[in-house]
DNA sequence: CGTCGGCTTGAGGTCGGTCAACTCATGTGG
DNA sequence: CCACATGAGTTGACCGACCTCAAGCCGACG
């Protein structure tokens, strides 16, 4: 049997807590049901009472919520190895909906599997509750960035935060990554229309800092891109901190 | 010795998830150290490396960051039985700073002595874990306000939102309550401006929705602020629905 | 009784929104 | 192989929600 989920899922936890061979070998015998969605589609929805989580094993997907008005508020992206909705293991009420983004591959694992591997392992345990701590931490990241930043610096923010937590999982090589996002995804994640968002990537383009075309995304200058969105990494937590300016992250020789 | 740190954060616990007889001796039994802050003092900076949890026992705090700018925005506001910085526990990095906003009350729990309570009762270890998950979905909540309503809904929203979670904790009956926050404080929590707030707050005085004076704040008309703020409670995730509409919450008789 | 912080209000500016048109790449069917 | 439709991106013109600046007000307090 194919044991890339749990593969991920195991590279994901160690990326975030320390996790012994007995953990490791109970993360490997986790049941996961795989599942194939194509862009667009919604993975769970508001309103869905859930008794399963999702990894994301490949693609590209994004939580979003609805106002009355019609508008749409994307509230998290995420990359390869995330767990989108891992706070339903205690909360399995969904107050927002997940999609797919672009194609992705989902693993299903249902939350009893969870409960029961938590229970065993407690640093297990303690390694998914500090992932769902992170997912918070990146949520007080973006409501700074739409109270106080500017549309540029906002969007600066979000193409940082990106390539680094994509770099983190090997999906961003000098700061080049997949990024299958519209400009109208771009825009409500970011709180603008459209219209600007063309505009901002426009003006992040003429100045030299990034360059897009299609789905590909590369930043040309981390250092001034960062500096533009106040992006500060250590609010992603992680256990080892990444260099991402342009002296760092080759390898020496 | 005093006991009422361990009782507020046990009517907490019980709020959020099932607590049994030797889980609750055991959060009677935590060494907590009590401290008295006043308005405008830093409780937790951001930059620390912090070794213990705050539970607040009476008084208003909150959460929040300067942009480089130095602008403040306001991440949360915590109420008598919150922990605000619990996700600490998990990540001592401190990426904000928490405050009090008013005098207010706090209770120091060392890590060491939360790790060990979350060993020994796994259901205790999962009451905490949803909390922080209840932290994450409020600010969820404030990034669809802040990326997509307007002035007013946002100010409305967070108007409903204090109104319940402190009538949650019995402090804010007839949905009148104590809300000791200056309209700059608001403004920088809503990523407005203190004039904006202003006259947000006069339109909905003067609409018969709110009544405001001093530190008190009064709700006239709760189901057109809900409206008006799209203020679904079920992102709160009680345990036990609360009712706020104007024919419920009076006993019966 | 003067000062200070918070509240209030007016006048004018701006960032980002709205509306609308055009380009361009892709895909589909005749 | 071309006609056409579709969806994303791009750009201009105009508008409005909110910001900035500035002044006056009011209650608390020394």
């Amino acid at each position: 049997m194919d044991k890339t989920a749990q593969k991920i899922l195991l590279k994901r936890l160690k990326l975030v807590a320390e996790i012994d061979a007995e953990d490791e070998a109970d993360i490997l015998a986790l049941p996961v049901t795989m599942r194939e969605f194509e862009a667009g589609i919604d993975i769970v929805s508001e309103g869905q009472f859930v008794r399963q989580c999702c990894i994301l094993i490949d693609g590209f997907t994004h939580r979003y919520r609805h106002t009355l008005e019609g508008k749409r508020q994307i509230i998290a992206f995420h990359v390869a190895g995330d767990i989108p909705d891992l706070h339903s293991l205690h909360m399995n009420y969904m107050d927002h909906s997940f999609a797919a983004t672009a194609q992705s591959r989902i693993g299903f694992i249902a939350h009893d599997a969870v409960w029961d591997l938590c229970v065993r392992r407690p640093r297990v345990a303690a390694a998914l509750w500090r992932e769902t701590l992170i997912d918070g931490a990146i949520f007080r990241e973006w409501i700074v960035g739409l109270g106080r930043l500017s549309g540029q610096s906002r969007t600066a923010h979000l193409l940082c935060e990106l390539a680094m937590r994509m770099q983190a999982v090997g999906l961003a090589p000098d700061h080049v990554y997949r990024l299958p996002l519209t400009q109208h995804e771009l825009a409500d994640a970011l709180g603008l229309t459209v219209v600007t968002v063309n505009r901002v990537l426009r003006d992040l383009r003429i100045a030299g800092l990034v360059d897009r075309e299609r789905s590909r995304m590369a930043i040309r200058d981390w250092d001034a891109l960062a500096r533009l969105g106040e992006f500060d990494p250590r609010y992603l937590h992680f256990r080892v901190p990444v260099m991402m300016s342009r002296e760092a992250g080759r390898e020496p020789g």
